[in-house]
DNA sequence: CCGACTCTTCGGTCGGCACTGAAGCCACGA
DNA sequence: TCGTGGCTTCAGTGCCGACCGAAGAGTCGG
């Protein structure tokens, strides 16, 4: 018999937890995206995530705090003593993916204030002019192509 | 009298090292990268650099190492006992842009193996292709623009 | 082979972050 | 006002990576 379809899941939920702490989400934060992106109903409580995640209540609560506040996870509550549904808030996944962007390109504005102080001494700037120009191009291409992302994403 | 120039160089090169401090580069090793791309004259022995940067030998070192390892910094050795000469390899930068490109767009794959992981239960899945959509729009259009960089970048 | 100099290696230290679990807080119903 | 249950906060722990500096290895001229 094969590997169940829930084993083979959470191995893709560690995978998908695993490259985003590389990019400095914590583990638990990256367990809780991924799980919420495929998990059936959509909507979990912070206790069950808890179960689910085999992580602490403190750790569960943490990360979903920052997750909510990036915008990236739906807090829902509800009425008399019930738990508040958590879920994925997928249409902000470009946030995330604008950031990054904006990260990148912000490093032209140290390029630049570096060329700024080289001002007066061109042969000195040549090193920091030729990475200065890669920031410029990428920061006047990619605001560019992003403006043309397909409708559905915004 | 006004902050002397190399007062605010140095300042500048703390401002970039810690740039890309946030990006997993180490401290001094963003420091090395600042200060090579723009000391006169432009090549450096391991200990001028850790007088200069007030580094340990270890240290510079290890970050050499690394930066040498990248493709970034170029090694220059001389005969007799002469101490090597460290140069900004300011051509490669191109490469550091490219391996954060390649690890946004990498996301793709972890996105289509959930898809295919979900396959057979398109209701399921409609969160994740959300996802998946938008770096499979991003996989195919920022190779595209990357291809178009100046021949100066090359 | 020796002496001088440079570079790398490596044990040790320090600081910071993720995580835990318990205690306290809050919201609600009774 | 009290009790119940869920959530957050926080002190404590462990771990990992950056950094240091001394010791060792390597390299060259003499």
């Amino acid at each position: 018999m094969s590997v169940g379809r829930e084993t083979r899941l959470s191995a893709w939920i560690e995978r998908f937890a695993a490259h985003f702490a590389e990019e400095g989400i914590p583990l638990i934060g990256g367990r809780i995206l991924g799980y919420l992106l495929v998990c059936q109903p959509t909507e979990r409580t912070a206790a069950e995530l808890s179960q689910e995640l085999e992580a602490s209540s403190g750790s569960i609560s943490t990360n979903l705090k920052f997750l909510v506040n990036a915008g990236l996870v739906t807090k829902r509550t509800r009425r008399g003593r019930q738990a508040a549904q958590y879920r994925i808030n997928e249409k902000r996944w470009v946030d995330l993916i604008q950031r990054k962007l904006d990260a990148l390109v912000s490093v032209r504005e140290l390029t630049e204030a570096g060329m700024r102080l080289m001002s007066g001494d061109p042969e000195r700037a040549v090193r920091l002019r030729t990475v200065d120009d890669l920031y410029t191009w990428l920061a006047t291409e990619l605001p560019a192509v992003w403006e043309r992302r397909p409708a559905s994403s915004r």
